[in-house]
DNA sequence: GTCTATACACCGATAGAC
DNA sequence: GTCTATCGGTGTATAGAC
């Protein structure tokens, strides 16, 4: 008697097919635009037809959903690892949070735009997806804290500036560094608001 | 002789079916989201067919196009009656300015997602449809010199704070007041961070 | 000029054979 | 699990009646 098989073969196959697809999609939206994603293309770009894929993902939405995960948890991962090299207070610490962040969505603006989606259309996340967005805001009230911010109002603010900049340098100057060079300037303009020490 | 007719009433009918047009466009989407505009149902509400609708607008993208000239044209609009109110100087007017163009952008999200669609889509605007848009920005850049912010920079950064309150208003709170209740003391921080006199 | 009728190519999604 | 066949949608376009 051997018992039970320490992998399951199939079930990691299966999770390979649905990376397959989900990369797939990626690179539909990064290169014609997230609306540009079809069943049909994506499914032509892994080798099969448009309703195999159904095998993979319940619906269009799912594959949305999937990528939707996808992002928050690269962000999850980028934000983490930003942690190990921040300064260890002060405004210094605010600022380097706020870039990382800030390059981290200025870097694919699909990847922005999906993250956001919750803004743009019908689109709800499921709560697999949802966990990694959450996951990624308790860390950075986390980083909030260590300097001294923790009233929900002021942590809010700070979402509204860092987001503000985000969507105007998107929208209005992409490519550029336009909005960019503002948010040092953000960020101490408000610590002075919320009296983090220099 | 009596010379030409001083109205041309087919021209006169015309406008009027295009009015009728966007009306129900406008009210599709606030039914049912930008994204559930159809030719065939905008059609069925004014009492068409579908290809019915290619004698008034090029394309359903023409439709769109007009929606985002409706909206500008309307921003317009309450930007400069309440410029007649508006206190005279001082941050009490940057207040003003800033509240007024906050509640109209509140008031609907269809419409202010039409007027911020050149970031989300492939959509761009015709010359036309644009100019309102162009006017309400140059009023604001009148607004804000009358108060001493005549810098690009000092601009751009007014242009992402309201932008950031907004944006995540309508994403994470939409009815409530959770970002709105920042936005007095945001122009504060901001005309500390300028130099308006208070 | 404006309409109806009709067609095209594409979409997401489903049924059922294998 | 993947396929073929097919469904009811969509935006778009044209022909032709009036």
């Amino acid at each position: 008697m051997l018992g039970q098989p320490i992998r399951d073969r199939a079930a990691e196959r299966r999770a390979a097919t649905r990376r397959e697809i989900l990369d797939a999609a990626w690179e539909i939206a990064r290169e014609q635009g997230l609306a540009q994603i079809t069943l049909r293309e994506v499914a032509h770009r892994v080798g099969m037809r448009a309703p195999s894929l159904y095998s993979h993902f319940a619906s269009k939405n799912a594959i949305h959903d999937g990528m939707f995960g996808d992002a928050w948890t690269e962000c999850l991962a980028v934000m983490t690892a930003a942690a190990e090299t921040s300064p260890r207070s002060g405004r210094a610490a605010l600022r380097f949070i706020a870039r990382t962040f800030f390059d981290f969505a200025i870097g694919d603006l699909v990847r922005f735009q999906l993250m956001n989606q919750r803004t743009i259309v019908g689109f709800e996340p499921s709560a697999e997806s949802y966990a990694p967005s959450v996951a990624s805001f308790e860390q950075l009230r986390h980083h909030l804290a260590k300097q001294g911010v923790t009233r929900q109002e002021d942590i809010d603010l700070y979402v509204a500036l860092v987001g503000g900049l985000i969507d105007a340098q998107l929208a209005n100057d992409p490519g550029g560094n336009r909005w960019a060079r503002l948010l040092d300037r953000t960020i101490d303009m408000f610590a002075d608001n919320v009296g983090v020490q220099p």
